[in-house]
RNA sequence: GCGCCUUUAGCUCAGCAGGAUAGAGCAUACGCCUUCUAAGCGUACGGUCAGAGGUUCGAAUCCUCUAAGGCGCGCCA
């Protein structure tokens, strides 16, 4: 527990025993103890609203509560250097924050680990995140995706939760044969032989290329084989392709993952088998016009889902199920799906099948990404993976910088629509807020190889009791509230509030900046002090932005 | 028709399990570099929180309805 979190648990405790002195309420009618962090300086550094949460049990007006409870307080417990009663009934808390110079050595010592809780108390997590179909470049919507789904599971594994990143790979459905198929018909077009796309072919530039290739390493020895060979052959040859520049692809985002799950090995281990022979057992199969039908409405999905097609196939849902099935006998508690919003309509029966598989249903929970609109010359871009005119995440990430675009999605809550306006991110790429971040971390690294040439070292043992200026308290707060806010963020599946929190340091550590000096050799303590001081906002903004897969330059 | 998401400043978005006078960035106007990086700082301007009811000491936030926009509603994946 850091210093901040004592401090308010030792505030919370004494708010608490003066409503018990001042006899306004019995122990057991105490409501939960709310501090806040006023928006108003001329607010103090804390308030609660205890004596408004009070008025209905003491039944009297929130003033005379606080007037009360004020008076029951004990000040010399807590740092507290005044108490005002004001609005409505806050009570507002100014503190002593010289305690907040501790966080410096305390900073100084987590280094990297700064941030580090334990809210998600070792629960085991699973995240599940892009797995697109391998038939494709991965464009913008898997980008975002990926962007959140790293994020939110870097974020989770700071706040102590057991996380596992996972793709799950669509290899056995119709999609690939379509693929193959496709590969087929670029490869005779390569040679320069007619040959037309299937009619759900896929018309992506990565396609082409692999029929080139093939027909520039193999020339026409395909042509004369088989058509059921060269099918198996090109199937296989275009998935593995496909698998290998998707890997890449996501490894260049700085997207790494634990788990690369194949939807085959489901067809091959008898799982599928298993998952529907459990959905038998407790009843929620049942046949109808020669396919095999599961009972979702019975846990309140629309209709009932088919299994088993007419013609004997499985629908993408039964190998699903098994794969859900797989996750949770391996023991994670959490399924975190992160799925794009054309997929929300399939949550009802995820859900219902995990119920009907004899789990809770709360296991499951799914982050829908919304769509992600691109602008060009002022006008929305037209996207379709099957024309092949999608943008793909390499063609942005190649035009817009790494950086920028993990910041940009980073930067928005997941479930808003999301304008991603090109010609800005390109042409007035100093507007994006990312260079904000990593100025001011720059700047600090200017500072401290300044400091270095002058010979003052960063050193735990400076009087840091010379740290007090209005801005440098402002940053103490801040830096403080890290650990907070990558908890917060965690627990509510937000990592985009890692995002506003970065803002938020880099802001207070620039108007710090502006308003006083770091390097003085005429006050050799006082630069020692606010050396140590800057460090930890060095500290602090690389673990926060390591978070969110953006990088901390040292120069700009 | 049904379900999910969205609607907050001219634009793009925050708003933390309901709190005090709703905040940033961009844009606009004006200041700040003989001093550690001006990709910065400061000041000003800008709001019927889509609309209507309700819940309560108190609502952008919770509930109901309405409107607009997006997405989905396959024996596709």
């Amino acid at each position: 527990m850091n210093i901040v979190e004592q401090v308010q648990n030792k505030l919370k405790e004494e708010i608490k025993n003066a409503v018990l002195k001042a006899g306004l309420a019995a122990e057991d009618q105490i409501p939960g103890v709310v501090l806040e962090l006023p928006k108003e300086k001329a607010h103090g550094d804390y308030s609660t609203n205890m004596a408004m949460q009070l008025a209905r049990v003491a039944k009297k007006a929130p003033r005379k509560i606080a007037e009360e409870l004020v008076e029951h307080f004990d000040k010399s417990k807590a740092s507290i250097e005044k108490i005002e009663i004001a609005g409505p009934g806050f009570i507002n808390f100014y503190m002593n924050n010289s305690y907040l110079t501790d966080l410096i050595p305390a900073i100084l010592e987590a280094g990297s680990r700064y941030g580090e809780t334990n809210v998600g108390n070792g629960q085991k997590v699973q995240v599940e995140f892009v797995s697109a179909n391998p038939t494709g470049d991965l464009h913008l919507g898997h980008a975002r995706g990926a962007a959140i789904g790293d994020s939110l599971s870097n974020v989770l594994a700071k706040a102590g939760y057991d996380v596992s990143r996972e793709y799950y790979i669509n290899d056995a459905g119709n999609q690939i044969n379509n693929l193959a198929l496709s590969v087929e018909a670029r490869y005779f077009q390569a040679l320069g032989m007619d040959k037309e796309m299937p009619e759900d072919g896929y018309h992506g530039a990565d396609i082409v290329g692999i029929g080139k290739k093939l027909a520039e390493e193999h020339g026409d020895k395909f042509v004369s084989m088989p058509d059921e060979e060269r099918f198996a052959e090109f199937r296989e040859y275009g998935l593995k392709y496909e698998m290998e520049k998707l890997k890449k692809d996501l490894e260049n985002f700085r997207v790494g993952f634990d788990v690369w799950y194949s939807e085959t090995s489901l067809y091959h281990n008898g799982k599928i088998e298993k998952a529907l022979e459990t959905l038998k057992e407790n009843g929620h199969i049942y046949e109808e016009d020669g396919a095999t039908w599961f009972r979702s409405t019975a846990f309140g999905d629309d209709k009932d889902r088919v299994l088993i097609k007419q013609d004997g196939s499985f629908t993408y849902l039964l190998p699903d199920i098994a794969y859900h099935k797989d996750k949770l006998e391996r023991g994670f508690e959490k399924l975190i799906n992160v799925w794009g919003a054309d997929h929300h309509g399939y949550i009802p029966r995820m859900r219902a099948a995990i119920q009907a598989l004899g789990y809770d249903g709360e296991a499951l929970e799914v982050e829908i990404i919304q769509l992600v609109h691109l602008y060009k010359n002022g006008e929305k871009m037209k996207m379709s993976k099957r024309t092949g005119k999608a943008v793909t995440m390499r063609d942005l990430t190649d035009e817009v910088g790494l950086d920028a675009t993990r910041y940009f999605f980073a930067m928005r809550s997941s479930d808003t629509h999301m304008d991603f306006d090109l010609d800005l991110a390109v042409s007035q790429s100093n507007d994006n807020p990312v260079y904000y971040a990593q100025y001011a971390h720059a700047r600090i690294c200017s500072i401290l190889r300044q400091a270095e040439e002058q010979g003052a070292a960063v050193t735990t043992e400076a009087d840091f009791s010379l740290v007090g200026a209005e801005k440098e308290i402002d940053l103490l707060k801040k830096l403080g509230e890290f650990p907070q806010a990558v908890a917060e963020a965690a627990q509510k599946r937000v990592p985009h509030r890692v995002t506003n929190y970065i803002f938020d340091l880099a802001s207070a550590f620039h108007s710090f900046y502006n308003a006083e000096k770091v390097l003085d050799a005429e006050h050799a303590d006082r630069t020692s002090a606010r050396l140590g001081l800057v460090k930890s906002v060095q500290v602090t903004l690389k673990n926060a932005l390591e978070l969110i897969g953006v990088s901390a330059p040292e120069k700009m």
